[in-house]
DNA sequence: ACCTGAACACCGTTCAAGT
DNA sequence: ACCTGAACACCGTTCAAGT
């Protein structure tokens, strides 16, 4: 049975959150470069310029669909688990989003600390940090490593799975030339998607141990990962 | 003394190389998403389309950018200095490169593996990580961890230094309001532009340390930084 | 071989107008 | 308040044509 025409126009007046609900799975669908205002409306069953009225800019939109993911992500961080499991979770439920919605996980990387939405996210990942026994300065700089490492690597992702869309196509098959590129054809089957999940998991452990270790020597006498001693 | 119009027309023929060297002033100075053929071409007095006979698409240039950015920082990895030292500073050149170039350093986060120059440049890489010790399959894990990190770390300077065109715009003291995000407050200051160089320089000796551990674990006996044993 | 110029099928956004 | 429609100033790219 073929759908109707305009289907979303008949059932309600649009709202910002439909809007972007709708947005992302065009996303999802057809890559984050596709998406229009023009396509959007007519999937929306609207002209491209209504949506003016409910954001100001294509920004504007896109830091909604941003705050979807968000959304996605956060409750990850909640639950009676340690701190340091906790965040291990969040790190995870991140890494996920590049999984679930890689064409939009670009949103992620380039798009943040924006919206309300964003900075209760960054608030609440930050009250975790501080829960695990972090000072300020070192919450910054394991979120920067962590998160960094989260973001770069789920980009990183993206292109094993071969998702961006002008890229020159270049078939995994042309890194396995041992003649021209050894050190590449040795290292690039430990990088196919089968192998990506142990990938990400080694390089997060690896993160939070360090985390580990700078708490448990801060318990033991104020001392940095590297063995200096702090003073002012 | 006023500049002649369409100077570059006088000197020579378009080729690839200088047009990608004037993409790339183009991007340092109004953005990436600013850069179209159009403009590109009129700057190197020449119509649009007379790019095409160089590239056969925008992508294809945009690749050619990217090789110049690899060829600013693939000199860091040469050097008499041991394997690990010399992967510490192939590392800050990337970084540097969202420094120097911090419209263009999305290239490097969007458009990896793709021209011979993008090859072996990564051949270079992994090839010191084999010099230091790695094999294939730490190779990539630790790869992927430090590259993860540097790009994720690089692509989140960006953002602090406010270099992203459309974003809505929050001035960095939005996020000093410590009755309704007390944590994000408290961190923000930490992660201001003048703590940025301490901010990098910690994870990636993070990194780097746990790279050495796992050299040093295995030399005593094949373990894994976690004390598994590795059987098939 | 290298470049031009018109054209096509798109963009985001403004603005005046409709209901 | 919410949406339309025409218009503006752009895009990347194709194609036939010039030299």
């Amino acid at each position: 049975m073929p759908v109707r025409r305009k289907p979303a126009a008949i059932t309600a007046p649009l709202n910002p959150r439909a809007i972007c609900a709708a947005a992302l799975k065009l996303i999802d669908a057809d890559g984050l470069e596709s998406l229009s205002m023009r396509k959007l409306g007519t999937t929306l069953g609207v002209e491209a310029m209504a949506l003016y009225h409910h954001f100001s800019n294509k920004g504007e939109l896109l830091d909604g669909v941003t705050d979807l993911l968000l959304d996605e992500a956060e409750p990850a961080l909640d639950g009676d688990a340690p701190p340091l499991e906790r965040l291990r979770r969040g790190f995870h439920a991140v890494r996920n989003i590049a999984i679930t919605h890689p064409r939009a996980f670009w949103l992620l990387a380039a798009r943040r600390f924006r919206t309300p939405r964003a900075l209760a996210f960054y608030e609440h990942l930050l009250q975790t940090f501080r829960d695990a026994g972090f000072d300020a300065h070192h919450s910054a700089r394991f979120f920067r490593l962590a998160g960094g490492f989260v973001i770069g690597a789920g980009v990183a992702e993206i292109g094993s799975r071969a998702l961006n869309p002008d890229a020159t196509p270049v078939v995994l098959e042309d890194f396995f030339d041992p003649e021209h590129y050894p050190r590449v054809s040795e290292v690039v089957p430990y990088l196919r998607i089968s192998q990506l999940d142990d990938i990400f998991e080694y390089g997060i452990e690896t993160i939070i141990q360090a985390m580990q270790r700078h708490l448990n020597s801060n318990r033991d006498g104020a001392r940095t990962p590297r063995g200096r001693r702090k003073r002012k």
